[in-house]
DNA sequence: TAGATTGTTAATCGATTAACAATC
DNA sequence: TAGATTGTTAATCGATTAACAATC
């Protein structure tokens, strides 16, 4: 990791799907690829591999190719998996506990530190080895544990009311799975954002349009 | 909706988020709008608004600006919303219980009609009215009941398993939550992916990026 | 050395934004 | 009619692809 400067958004949603294939390329035993070899494998042209890792620096090799183990390692670097992001989980629905238990936030960049809910009845119940605490208790333990990303699987007025709070709080990052569209007139925090709704209707218009 | 052809995926990746808006506007009681107060509440141009629109017709007026109940009717036809595509479920896990009970189907173009997993401790069991089938049973539904979507809420080496075979059977659509990439080598179907954890990485780098 | 393949510059393509005549 | 705002064309910007000299 080398240059970078202002990347742009697509060559980074591109840098995960690199990296799940070089890990494949790694289990199967494959140590070396040339981008030729790659972008067959992944559907793409061998230029956009080639131009989208060159936005972080030179990583193969003329004659050669490049060495999947290294890229691979690289290309963690870059995306900060090694990190340890503290991350809070605000809902635990239906939703929340699945995102809570099937993630594999450790090699992802995070550690999850707290899960919040308002409904009483499921406060102290145990998701993932942690209890969920009562989303009155958010702010203190903001405080004291200083998380800087939090995942929002609550319902679109919820997330209206925490949004805010938590950025005054420390938040830094969003992972929102909730109707609201967050950064709106907030430039300090950065989103990700997961509409199944919108998914699921972009998905109804290729049907649809296929089937004509 | 009338014109119409090729419009840019971009392009359509827009409309459920108008959708949502314009939805939100009618449950407030505006029942008209301008191309320009529009892009000033979603944070985006005017004219791109107005560039989208006009992929499809011109649903605006001169010197008005756009019927809110109206354009909110187009784009739900657009996207097929009023369409009953059939719809089955792999993997009753912890995501696919999700999927299944949380997403409102029928409000974006789909009837959920059929759920199966191998594990044979869950069979028979019932999520949202539905019973959870053997997925050896799957080829002898999908001949009677003749779904034309699937979600994925399976593994990899499982999605390996049924992406060609589910295809042959006459599924056109996917909404893939497991890690393959379904659609290479495959023109004939269309895929919508979902890859959560491409998403958290994503989000990783950006907070990464943004504490720089 | 000859062959392969990168890193990088240039050319192309597509998407977004700006401008404005048409028109309600 | 005058003012507002669309639909649409033209200009700009950015992203992808192609080409090729550098070099392992």
């Amino acid at each position: 990791m080398s240059k970078r400067e202002d990347v742009s958004i697509s060559v980074i949603r591109r840098l995960p799907r690199y990296y799940r294939f070089l890990g494949d390329l790694l289990k199967t035993g494959v140590y070396r690829i040339s981008s030729k070899e790659l972008a067959l494998r992944m559907g793409i042209t061998a230029s956009q591999i080639r131009q989208d890792l060159n936005c972080f620096g030179g990583f193969g090799q003329q004659g050669y190719g490049y060495n999947v183990e290294q890229l691979h390692a690289e290309i963690a670097n870059i995306l900060g998996l090694d990190k340890k992001y503290k991350l809070i989980l605000l809902g635990a629905g239906n939703l929340g506990r699945t995102i809570a238990t099937q993630m594999k936030f450790e090699e992802q960049g995070f550690e999850l530190i707290g899960i919040f809910d308002k409904k009483e009845s499921l406060i102290g119940e145990v998701i993932r080895g942690l209890p969920v605490r009562s989303i009155d208790t958010i702010d203190e333990f903001c405080k004291t544990y200083q998380p800087v990303t939090a995942v929002f699987c609550i319902p679109k007025n919820s997330a209206l009311e925490y949004a805010d709070r938590l950025a005054a709080l420390g938040i830094k990052g969003f992972w929102n799975f909730s109707h609201l569209d967050i950064s709106i007139g907030n430039d300090d925090i950065v989103v990700e954002n997961v509409h199944l709704g919108d998914s699921l209707m972009t998905l109804s218009y290729k049907i649809h349009d296929a089937l004509k």
